[in-house]
DNA sequence: ATTACAGTGTGGTTAGACCACAGACTCTCA
DNA sequence: TGAGAGTCTGTGGTCTAACCACACTGTAAT
């Protein structure tokens, strides 16, 4: 076993067994090297790889920010993770988009109403009907999907639901230059969240999934990704 | 931006141009360093960091098994993210569990009949007919699953499927110890598994999709996961 | 009191050395 | 001529020891 699995493994333990929890700092990089009689370039490798996991953040300096912290976020891990696969062509950009159709239907079908994901959400369209450039609206877009994904309750399926939407987010960007007329798309998606989120807050869950699906694929239709998700 | 960073962008884009493909090498740490002007530990950090997203593989000494190698392995990457943050308590096992259903449900509604997939869940279920110890059983299980899911065309759902089967693999060997009489149990679970491959074979995917969903909360029902998946 | 500055501890980076490994090569000897 | 032993080379793995930039903290000078 390498040196730094074995920092890795030490760290997992601290977790597992609550001795490190959310916000909690490691010890200082020379401090875990002496502890558990390893260089500090082990110790490194191992805090390099719970970074791109999403489990800890590296701050310099001291204060508040600095040293390295427990954080939780599986998203951006996860997204970056599928991005790289993208990039080897192992992981079709179809097969995201299928997936996110998947899981957003799921989860809007199950989004309760009166969580404050859901006031977000609102609040997002508001912002998004403001929105005047392309890559603002489509930023607002992508919160405007994962709040609702939160609102079903599942953390699993709200972390995958903004790794997929990360993972291909420049792609979207780049899709939307097909687009024959922004104008006319960003009206009609607008009108779409309108739909989506009044079949969510009338409890017609079944509604707001199948406008959830339409929605997504009618974009990456029009924005002309070749293959066609599987039809439900 | 950090050192490492700009390495991971150079590789990053090197794979996205298409010129490292799958099966290909990485130049070597020190060459690396040398044609981006920057030490061989930020390089090393940089592989690192592709190693834990399954982007490659490392290989000390010389030949077919020597040098950094771009591979394809987004599950079990995913899986160890998972298994962390399941481990700072951020991530219930019942969302996991939940989600296994969702993805495996999906999966089993759309598998196609004739892939070479199903050929191997099939063998799987024989060798599972004569596995003694549970550990292996499990093992077996596992490959099952994810061969089904493998066999509804899907690869990011497929990734998907095996990372959370992995970051709960050991929590899943520790239920086992909570059931009252396995051989029971197994005989019940091999059963299930007969009939979830017979309702694919003959195209029923609604029956597929229903068996696997009950025969998954069942298991974690039986094992005594407290939390009880939201009814369908 | 306010300000300037040195001190301290954090991660970030580098250079250079040595190790174990595994295949390729070469030399020796039967 | 063939087989074996030994050497060479290049790979990643690890370690040490230094230096940097940064941000706060305490202290001393004004």
């Amino acid at each position: 076993m390498r040196t730094h699995e074995l920092v890795l493994q030490w760290i997992e333990k601290q977790l597992s067994d609550g001795d490190l929890t959310l916000g909690g700092r490691l010890p200082g990089e020379r401090a875990m090297a002496e502890q558990l009689q390893v260089s500090r370039t082990s110790v490194r490798e191992a805090v390099r790889i719970l970074e791109a996991m999403g489990v800890v953040r590296a701050g310099v300096g001291s204060g508040k920010d600095a040293g390295t912290v427990v954080i939780a976020e599986p998203g951006s891990a996860l997204g970056s993770t599928l991005r790289l696969h993208v990039a080897t062509r192992h992981l079709p950009v179809a097969d995201i988009v299928e997936t996110r159709v998947l899981l957003e239907s799921w989860a809007a079908e199950r989004a309760q109403v009166g969580v404050p994901a859901l006031e977000e959400a609102a609040a997002l369209l508001d912002q998004m009907d403001e929105a005047s450039d392309i890559d603002t609206f489509l930023a607002l877009d992508a919160r405007f999907h994962v709040a609702l994904a939160q609102a079903a309750g599942n953390s699993v399926v709200s972390a995958m639901m903004a790794s997929l939407r990360g993972a291909i987010e420049n792609y979207a960007s780049t899709l939307t230059e097909n687009l024959p007329d922004w104008n006319a798309t960003s009206t009609r998606l607008r009108a779409e969240h309108r739909a989506i989120l009044n079949a969510v807050n009338n409890n017609d869950g079944g509604t707001a999934a199948r406008l959830v699906a339409a929605h997504i694929q009618g974009f990456y239709k029009e924005a002309g990704v070749g293959n066609n998700p599987s039809p439900k």
